[in-house]
DNA sequence: GGAGAGGGCGTTTTT
DNA sequence: CGCCCTCTCC
């Protein structure tokens, strides 16, 4: 079949998937037809003789690398079968696995999800009895958290405390100490978490050479997508796998850059022409995905940066209707407005071409209510993954075991399930084992009469290394029981969970890679039966997707953005990038829903909400905005009349320190977005100055009183004009001086 | 050292 | 509210 490139791409498209040898980075604004260009370059290799087994497709997702090679295959008429495509992470076990001996894993490794790495953290924060009867002391999310920064970053964890976390400064030593343990555990026990993949990977090339230049005969074309989310490490293996031919091909759009707590950096992106030398720069700059308007939109969201993107996207789809702004009374509000723009939406579009947006996976779930009394199908990416489901790692512990004998974490479950056994005597039972210590083992087993009996399932399923469905089968006959002791309310639904398991498995022939797969292999298993459902995203989930209609929910401050973000500059940067990702997901219709109060499940009650800057210094020009009436329909705000989505009379501000406040010039659609030297971003907190001058030493630690919150205590004052007060039933909040009276 | 009861406290985002 | 940590009693 022959493929007509010059009907199917535009010039700069086609330039990229005509490109044969030598390094070329492709800069692909959002819907700028990056998967179409990707498809056909590889259709165009093979086609050209290239054999398949000699491309590596790194991408973020694994679905994004399975669709693209079937793509490829669909573009070819053939299907185009031994390809090697996925994400770095699971390319980088599969290398290590096959070089396991030279990798320094002669017994196999064991992959840890993130809750595997908190357990363990909480482990040794026991252990080593750190933190007790301290409050404040880092949980072992944090600890987690902090920790894989470090790594991702590669900063030291100072640098990382001192960067982000000043608060826990004083537990750096700690922390460090926990660092290196936590490292030594994993060794000792032959686990990996995420990061150890890159590093390892890295690790096995430089120290292996022979494995490195057997890794770049195999693949002379090397392509990456979503560049801008690489991190450090990632850029480094990229170059270690290009050699000297360089012949890569990096794919990414700097404004889509929305994984920097992951470690990403820009720069890999930025400097690409720098470390790799006469590489080609394509710019894929016409849209079609979305409408003008929609586009109108974005290039405000855009324009608003403060880093500068040399980016003009242009789209002939001229037609089409402003995008919505929408205030509804509340959040609950919110969830059936929703609902009801989703019901209009579908009048025009099918389910699955609808979908909800928000910025944490939590965001949803009065949503989720909704649309189940609607009677409404959804399925829902980014919230709890499959895998980390409490009765998923049950079973799976039973068949890390079979894989790995010094998985103390995977004793620590199943030996957990014996009355009478908690971490203390899991953990010497363990030890017992794994020394040959067998006088105290039987004396473990005469207090414990259910111990032997699971130590021979387990022989049992270690025999069956090979036969992962058997393997799984057996572990799930003998969990049974306790599925039901463990989970009394919801145990059937648990069951019918793991039942997708045993589906799953049969595709693999060995336990550790089935369990290797759950844990690289984000996506939830997929649920058949809503296949023509509406699709609830967290925006992160939703890169690369794209869909009809387009609904953002929750677009208030320490919402969207969230409220960890809003204490810093850069933060604030990769919000709006987040925001700018967002809205580029809508093809034809786009709404955006700003509640006027959202629930506090700290206090416990509904408190007003701050309209999200995004959505505050969007003109007119682009969108129309609607307030929910109290009788629950929708009004179109009258220019004249609109007294802008959320006044800031009651002098509430959002902890956000702006440097210069300066006002940005009125925005003219269809104008080209400029660098923000010359576009000063929007201020976020124009108040009013303070009405009059008040003593603040005086002030400090007392009463006052504000017109809304009522009576609250100041606990902080924010040099010049602003207070921080703790309102009962509010919480603290930033509030200019003038807008309280002194009690 | 385990099991169960009571209290503080805080929600990003993902491989 | 729900998680996680601590305290108390066995």
């Amino acid at each position: 079949m022959t493929i007509d490139f010059d009907r199917e791409l535009n010039p700069a498209q086609r330039e990229a998937a005509l490109h044969m040898g030598g390094p070329v980075l492709v800069i692909a604004g959002a819907g700028s037809g990056k998967t179409r260009t990707i498809v056909y370059r590889l259709a165009h290799l093979v086609q050209t003789h290239v054999s398949p087994e000699n491309i590596l497709l790194l991408t973020f997702t694994r679905r994004a690398s399975q669709e693209m090679l079937h793509r490829a295959g669909v573009v070819l008429g053939r299907p185009l079968t031994g390809a090697s495509g996925g994400t770095f992470h699971s390319f980088a076990y599969s290398v290590l696995r096959r070089n396991a001996v030279e990798a320094g894993y002669p017994q196999g490794l064991t992959l840890m999800d993130r809750s595997d790495s908190e357990d363990l953290l909480g482990e040794l924060k026991a252990h080593l009895d750190l933190g007790r009867g301290d409050r404040s002391y880092p949980k072992r999310a944090t600890l987690a958290d902090i920790i894989t920064k470090s790594r991702n970053k590669e900063l030291s964890i100072g640098g990382i405390l001192d960067r982000e976390a000043y608060h826990l400064l004083p537990y750096q030593a700690d922390v460090e100490r926990l660092a290196e343990e936590y490292r030594k555990a994993k060794r000792a026990q032959g686990l990996m978490d995420y990061d150890d993949l890159l590093f390892e990977l890295e690790r096995l090339l430089l120290e292996h050479p022979e494995i490195r230049d057997q890794l770049r005969r195999r693949y002379p074309f090397v392509m990456v997508d979503e560049y801008q989310d690489t991190n450090l490490v990632q850029a480094r293996l990229v170059r270690l796998l290009a050699g000297d031919s360089g012949n890569v091909m990096a794919v990414g759009d700097d404004a889509q850059s929305i994984y920097a707590f992951r470690g990403a950096v820009v720069a890999n992106i930025l400097e690409f022409p720098q470390h790799f030398q006469n590489a080609k720069l394509i710019r894929l700059e016409q849209n079609y995905r979305s409408t003008q308007p929609i586009l109108d939109l974005t290039n405000v969201v855009l324009a608003g940066a403060q880093m500068k993107f040399d980016k003009h996207l242009f789209t002939e789809r001229t037609g089409g209707a402003r995008p919505r702004i929408i205030q509804t009374l509340s959040d609950q509000s919110q969830a059936v407005q929703a609902v009801s723009i989703i019901t209009d939406m579908a009048s025009r579009h099918p389910l699955h071409e609808i979908a909800v947006l928000f910025r944490a996976g939590y965001q949803s779930y009065p949503l989720e209510v909704a649309l189940t009394r609607a009677g409404l199908p959804y399925r829902k990416y980014g919230g709890v993954r499959f895998h980390e489901a409490a009765h998923v790692k049950d079973i799976l512990a039973y068949l890390r075991l079979a894989a790995n004998p010094a998985d103390m974490l995977a004793w620590q479950r199943v030996l957990g399930f014996l009355k009478g056994v908690g971490g203390k005597t899991a953990n010497k039972i363990a030890t017992a084992l794994l020394a040959g210590d067998t006088a105290s083992l039987d004396k473990h087993k005469k207090r414990f009469p259910d111990l032997n009996p699971l130590l021979g399932e387990l022989d049992a399923l270690r025999r069956l290394n090979h036969a992962p469905a058997a393997a799984l089968d057996r572990a799930m006959s003998f969990y049974a029981p306790s599925l039901v002791t463990l989970y009394p309310d919801d145990y059937p639904k648990r069951q019918a969970g793991l039942e997708q398991l045993s589906q799953i498995v049969v595709n693999y022939k060995s336990i550790e890679d089935f369990l290797a797969d759950l844990c690289l292999d984000g996506t939830q298993t997929e649920d058949d039966r809503t296949e023509n459902a509406i699709v609830l995203s967290t925006v992160h989930s939703a890169k690369g997707l794209e869909w009809r209609g387009v609904i953002l929910i929750d677009l208030v401050e320490d919402r969207f953005p969230s409220k960890k973000a809003m204490q810093r500059q850069e933060d604030m940067e990769e919000e709006r990038r987040l925001m700018y990702v967002a809205c580029t997901r809508a093809k034809d219709e786009l709404a955006l829903i700003v509640p006027g109060s959202v629930f506090n499940r700290f206090n416990n009650c509904r408190e007003p909400a701050v309209t999200s800057p995004f959505v505050t210094e969007l003109p007119d020009t682009v969108a129309d905005r609607y307030t929910e009436t109290y009788t629950g329909g929708l009004r179109r705000n009258d220019e004249k009349l609109r007294p802008g989505i959320m006044t800031r009379d009651d002098g509430y501000l959002a902890p956000v320190i702006c440097p210069e406040p300066v006002r940005r010039p009125a925005y003219e659609p269809g104008a080209r977005p400029v660098s923000a030297a010359a576009a000063p971003r929007a201020q976020y907190d124009a108040a009013p100055p303070p009405k009059s001058s008040m003593d603040s030493a005086q002030s400090k630690f007392g009463l006052c009183e504000h017109k809304i919150f009522g009576q609250g205590k100041i606990v902080a004052e924010i040099p010049p004009d602003k207070y921080r007060v703790n309102f009962p039933g509010f919480g603290l909040k930033v509030i200019v001086k003038a807008y309280v009276k002194l009690l």
